[in-house]
RNA sequence: GCGGGUGUGGCGGAAUGGUAGACGCCGGGGACUUAAAAUCCCCUGAUCUUUUGAUCGUGCGGGUUCGAGUCCCGCCACCCGCACCA
């Protein structure tokens, strides 16, 4: 008996390296066909491939292929996101370089893909941290520099105290290093700043065009660029000073009975000598910055003794150190106006300061006491002199302009958004190349000698920067006048590294960071696939530098990513022993309906399904996946069952059921009869109608549908007899299957005969035709329930489907003699008889 | 607190306002086999009913409609972002 079962062992790296010797995914520049460049985030080396990786690049490999098979040249390439600190702590934790600890991460990860056979044209392949790739980027922040998006300052950053270095304000979360989780402490350093405000417009409006984006991320990068327009204005202080403060409410300047400034304002702190002063500013500092306990935080003021002369009434109002108020956003300093602000309300609560409704629902309102919190809504202005009885709209309009009149003030438009501090004291990253020349200060290195490569000989037996203690790197000449002078030691934040990948993969000259006539060629990618908690950080720059090299002239495109698909988590059932403790899921089995240890039987609970992590050892690990079932199956399941936005779960059975599947394909494969003859209508029109189907669903990313389409086709096809259209069938299921299942199509192809590699074949062709269905089910319904089904000739006319609806059976005994009132009549859909 | 999302069988999930539960998984029964694996066939939302069938059923409460998982109004639960941004 002949074994009739596909060998993924033997036939996965069989068509791999078939597909690999004919360059089928090798992308032509040169091509006539449409482009198409799919990408999908590239992962950092971190030791191993995970299946969230899989699911990721399976359904970018899927588009690519597809794509291909549509005719279009295909652009779908891999690469390393490669400097990073996993690479350091590697370093010190394991006394190995972190260049050889990344690049042997990096070997093992590309075996790892090119076991599941993605469609990747690696001859683009490149490491972020290969000293051509950081070259270049080099070269790119040199000619930002040039264009005057580069500046230093001396600022106040967020330092790690762990990994001693400095955190962007994107990575510090709920106060904790995004990496380390320690407190993060405020130090000043002199740091490099890319200028992203000067585009904060730009990057806002540019969402707008993004239509392919999820609404979600958009609206996070909305909420994050953080549009707010307003007045700025100047309160003249008893003490002689100028205070500027910033309002979104300057309708409600009338109500204001106090002024707030942060506790690190220059006032505050010109305040400081006085030890109660210093006493209540390090009080603030304490405050922990969590979502608990900013909920819970008591605002708290410390009366300076100043006054503010209000600008219109020209009453005195005192001027407060308060807690609530942050020194980074606006001016430092706010205007408090109690009725129309909760916290201002908070504020003057308790520290008995005039509350004063200054917006009502109507003018005859205005005297209506306040309630026990404050009232932020619309309303009609009232107890405001001239501002009385106007919409808060026109109000703020009126005060500006009475404002920007007189010169004390004027309309302003204030951004969340900070510029992006890119310096980080840190080895593994791409040097600075810039210059601190004695005479001429910063100077930046003369193109022709990048790269500034990294020193190899570097130690981690202390904490810092390795660069700052090396003992010559950084001792260099001056470009302009020969002098001694000491090169820059900060290296770049590891995200700009991630912010031009993209580009350098469509074009990758050895002179120049990329080719701007290759680039317009594919640019924009058409699909890029990732996870979302990359919503902000990582596409907002990518999209920033973008924007920045199109505005100084290097590319035309300003939008990377035409469609963005944000893939959900894999998860898997969690088990653990009744004392909390975590075990794998090799480590347990099934036992009836319980869960028992493997060793010794003892007793499991079963938890919640969560995104696999290993503290939680609820990991598969592809590898050993792909080693029992072979590539196809994992790349099937991957597919299957969930819509891809949404979490996978991952079952042992669920990937048992997709490797059934591959064998069931298998077989009928076999089966396959080119000469077979006879008609099939009714398996005709199925295969017909799932080619258009399933072609819609994957240009959809609805891959879950496919895939049940697909299910359905092929066992319409195995329980079907012999016939020309069972043979039409299974070749179009061969050929949509190939882009998610492509060594067993590949393996099936060639045994039916075909010459060539099905990864080069085209989509099957559908006859319309042959779509349309000659007969229909009609529903038949009695107030609006389901009584009985006929079947009838498409398009028959609405008087034949309502005499066959009445000539039912049950649909008489349904009416039981009741007089028919009304009788809607859907065409090729329903009967609904209404009594 | 603000913003967004989700809610359908035991589970993952289908369903242009028109037969709810396609397809897959799990489960049950059977065939084949010395046996097992593999494979194949049948059943599988709930309740009642001998069959025919009937009633209920898409988080909850209303509404629009001949007809609502789908549209409208009001709630609830869970998940994810952001957060003292003036």
């Amino acid at each position: 008996m002949t074994d009739n079962r596909f060998d993924p062992s033997h036939a996965d790296g069989r068509w791999q390296s078939a597909w690999e010797q004919a360059g089928t995914f090798t992308a032509d520049s040169n091509s006539d066909k449409p482009k198409s460049y799919i990408l999908e985030m590239f992962p950092y080396p971190s030791g191993r491939i995970h299946m969230g990786h899989v699911r990721n690049y399976t359904m970018g490999d899927v588009l690519a292929r597809y794509k291909k098979m549509r005719g279009a040249e295909v652009l779908h390439p891999m690469g390393w996101d490669a400097f990073g600190m996993p690479a350091e702590n590697a370093a010190m934790e394991k006394k190995v370089h972190p260049g050889t600890w990344t690049r042997s991460n990096i070997e093992g990860m590309k075996a790892q893909l090119k076991r599941i056979g993605f469609a990747l044209d690696w001859t683009r392949e490149f490491a972020t941290c290969d000293p051509e790739y950081y070259g270049h980027e080099q070269a790119l922040f040199l000619d930002m520099y040039e264009a005057g998006l580069v500046y230093r300052r001396q600022s106040e950053v967020n330092w790690d105290p762990v990994d001693m270095t400095v955190l962007a304000n994107e990575q510090v979360i709920d106060g904790k290093g995004w990496r380390s989780g320690a407190e993060v402490e405020k130090r000043k350093l002199d740091q490099w700043f890319l200028k992203i405000t000067d585009f904060a417009e730009d990057l806002l409006d540019g969402l707008g065009e993004l239509k392919d984006w999820p609404d979600k991320v958009r609206l996070m990068q909305e909420n994050w660029i953080g549009k707010s327009s307003g007045l700025e204005f100047l309160f003249e202080l008893s003490n002689g000073e100028k205070l500027p403060v910033y309002t979104t409410r300057p309708d409600t300047i009338f109500g204001a009975s106090f002024c707030a400034i942060a506790a690190d304002h220059p006032i505050a702190q010109g305040l400081a000598d006085d030890p109660a002063v210093a006493a209540f500013i390090e009080e603030c500092k304490r405050g922990g910055t969590t979502a608990a306990e900013l909920e819970t935080a008591e605002k708290l003021g410390f009366d300076t003794g100043i006054t503010a002369k209000h600008p219109f009434t020209g009453a005195p109002m005192p001027v407060f150190i308060a807690n609530f108020v942050l020194m980074d956003y606006g001016t430092g300093a706010v205007m408090g106006v109690p009725g129309h602000d909760q916290r201002d309300f908070e504020f003057a609560t308790k520290y008995e300061l005039p509350i004063t409704r200054v917006v009502a629902k109507d003018a005859s309102e205005a005297d209506a006491p306040m309630g026990d919190e404050a009232e932020a809504g619309d309303g009609v202005i009232v107890n405001s002199d001239f501002l009385d009885g106007m919409s808060v709209e026109d109000a703020k309009a009126e005060v500006i302009k009475r404002a920007e009149d007189v010169g004390w003030g004027e309309g302003t438009t204030v951004w969340r958004l900070r510029d992006w501090g890119i310096s980080r004291q840190r080895y593994w990253g791409t040097p600075i190349p810039i210059i601190h020349s004695p005479d001429h200060g910063p100077v930046p290195v003369p193109k022709d000698q990048l790269p500034v490569e990294l020193p190899e000989d570097i130690d981690f037996d202390t904490p810092g920067n390795p660069l700052e203690r090396h003992p010559t790197w950084k001792h260099t000449t001056c470009p302009i006048s020969g002098k001694p002078a000491l090169r820059e030691t900060d290296t770049l934040d590891t995200f700009a590294n991630s912010s031009w990948y993209f580009l350098r993969f469509a074009s990758q000259p050895a002179d120049a960071p990329f080719d701007p006539d290759e680039i317009a060629k594919w640019l924009p990618v058409e699909h890029y696939i990732g996870g979302v908690e990359h919503a902000i950080l990582h596409l907002l720059y990518a999209r920033f530098w973008t924007r920045a090299l199109s505005s100084i002239g290097k590319i035309e495109v300003k939008e990377p990513f035409a469609a963005l698909f944000t893939q959900g988590m894999v998860t898997h059932e969690t088990y653990a022993l009744g004392d909390g403790s975590w075990l794998s899921p090799e480590e347990v089995k099934k036992d009836g309906a319980d869960w028992v240890t493997v060793e010794g039987g003892k007793p499991v609970v079963a938890g919640r399904v969560t995104k696999m992590s290993k503290s939680k050892k609820n990991v598969v690990d592809p590898d050993a996946i792909i080693d029992q079932y072979g590539a196809d199956a994992v790349r099937w399941f991957m597919l299957s069952d969930s819509p891809p936005e949404r979490d996978l779960p991952w079952s042992e059975a669920g990937i048992e059921g997709c490797w059934r599947f591959v064998q069931r394909l298998w077989r009928l494969f076999d089966a396959y009869d080119p000469a077979a003859s006879g008609e099939d209508k009714n398996l005709s029109r199925k295969a017909h109608q799932t080619i258009v189907a399933v072609a819609e669903d994957i240009e959809a990313l609805s891959f879950n549908k496919a895939v049940a389409r697909l299910y359905e086709l092929t066992g319409a096809s195995e329980k079907a007899a012999p016939s020309e259209a069972r043979s039409f069938a299974i070749r179009a299921i061969l050929h949509m299957v190939s882009p998610m299942m492509p060594h067993l199509a590949e393996e099936a192809h060639a045994k039916m005969g075909a010459s060539g590699l099905i990864a080069e074949a085209a989509w099957p062709k559908h006859d319309p035709a042959l779509l349309v269905e000659d007969e229909v089910t009609i529903a038949i319904q009695h107030k609006g329930k389901l009584r009985d089904t006929i079947t009838a000739p498409k398009g028959a006319p609405k008087e034949d489907l309502e005499a066959l609806a009445l000539a039912s059976e049950k649909v008489q005994r349904s009416l039981d003699g009741a007089e028919v009132r009304k009788v809607i009549v859907v065409p090729d859909r329903l009967v609904n008889i209404v009594t």
